[in-house]
DNA sequence: GTATCCATGTAACCAGTTACATGATTGC
DNA sequence: GCAATCATGTAACTGGTTACATGGATAC
């Protein structure tokens, strides 16, 4: 299975809520979810142009006196079928590399003196996702308190992808403990029980 | 901060277990980490001659009759005290392109109609995380099954690693049930409430 | 008058993936 | 004889990031 732009996908969505200017989708991405997505200028422009050329979406150029003109890109109805059709497959996020896996994939705990080290690297690590965590929810508490919406109407969506994020970093700081636990324990047993 | 080449590192741990030719690491990669790291010929092999001109590894071409000659390369000091450098460095798992976050974010459950499909959404996300769930369980019980240490002297690493994923999993099953639950109080909210 | 924002773009670069080329050996 | 594995490498490409170039408008 091939790799897939999904730049392509980031503008057709946001295309979809309205039409917009390369410029506004990058001020977009920025604003709404910038935890969890990123685009840049470098990727946007070119794309637009190649999506205009397949047809995806319709370029209108705006002319405002005194203001730069803009190019105002708009979603063609080709480019909503391409945009819900991606929006019901299934997403599988390839994690090839985790960084923090790999570290701890290449700690060894039989040799004595490593196991301060692993205990080590399991505190910074969990001492980074906690502050992530803690980004997570004042974000959370911010969009609570200036959508009163989401109170009466139920919750954004907005707020329950940041529940991904926080229910996420939650599991990584419970395994962190865990894990800390673990080797203590592995230590402790092999005082007085065999050593490989 | 730039973005680090990460092959380095994982050339270097893989080096400090013991020595091996770039064969030998690509096969130590897809035996023993495939889950969460992957490495290709076509980094391995320009990155070990890299690390050679940068004084990191040390290269010893090893001539078997009969067999094609291998090329062994070891760590050096130097690249020990590289990789110790990374081991200890918490590392900031960068997700700046969640699609599965993003394609939430454009989700709009005001409209009636809409939701259906973000509940399908959820449905969909789910069965595929589930499925890696099951694949990491079954995994874990196989470890557990052929390294009969793991009993008798504590748990070894490359399952802890394993069970990072299967903790991201179960959190993120959970949340697309809470997720589904949210939606539905939203849901027969609006019948009786207001809608925007 | 200068820093910041609006606005569009290109070029260069880096990381990582895939495909290809080569050739020897082993197992069926 | 043929497929699979051992073994090393290169080339081409894709996705994504960063830096640069340009120029007008606005705010202080």
């Amino acid at each position: 299975m091939p790799k897939i732009n999904k730049t392509k996908y980031a503008i057709l969505g946001i295309l979809n809520l309205k039409p917009s200017s390369g410029y506004d989708i990058k001020k977009y991405c920025d604003l709404s979810f910038s935890h969890y997505w990123n685009e840049n200028f470098g990727s946007i422009y070119p794309m637009l142009k190649r999506m205009e050329m397949e047809g995806l979406v319709n370029k209108k150029t705006e002319q405002n006196e005194g203001k730069p003109s803009r190019i105002i890109y708009s979603i063609t109805e080709k480019g909503k079928s391409e945009f819900y059709e991606w929006m019901l497959t299934p997403t599988e996020e390839k994690s090839t590399r985790r960084e923090r896996l790999l570290k701890l994939a290449f700690a060894n705990p039989r040799e004595e003196n490593n196991r301060e080290i692993i205990m080590e690297m399991f505190e910074r690590q969990k001492a980074v996702i906690q502050q992530k965590l803690d980004e997570y929810l004042q974000i959370e508490n911010d969009i609570a308190m200036d959508d009163p919406l989401t109170e009466t109407n139920g919750i954004s969506l907005r707020v329950i992808a940041l529940r991904c994020l926080i229910a996420e970093s939650r599991a990584q700081i419970q395994w962190c403990e865990e894990s800390v636990e673990a080797i203590k324990n592995m230590k402790s047993k092999s005082k007085n029980g065999r050593t490989s």
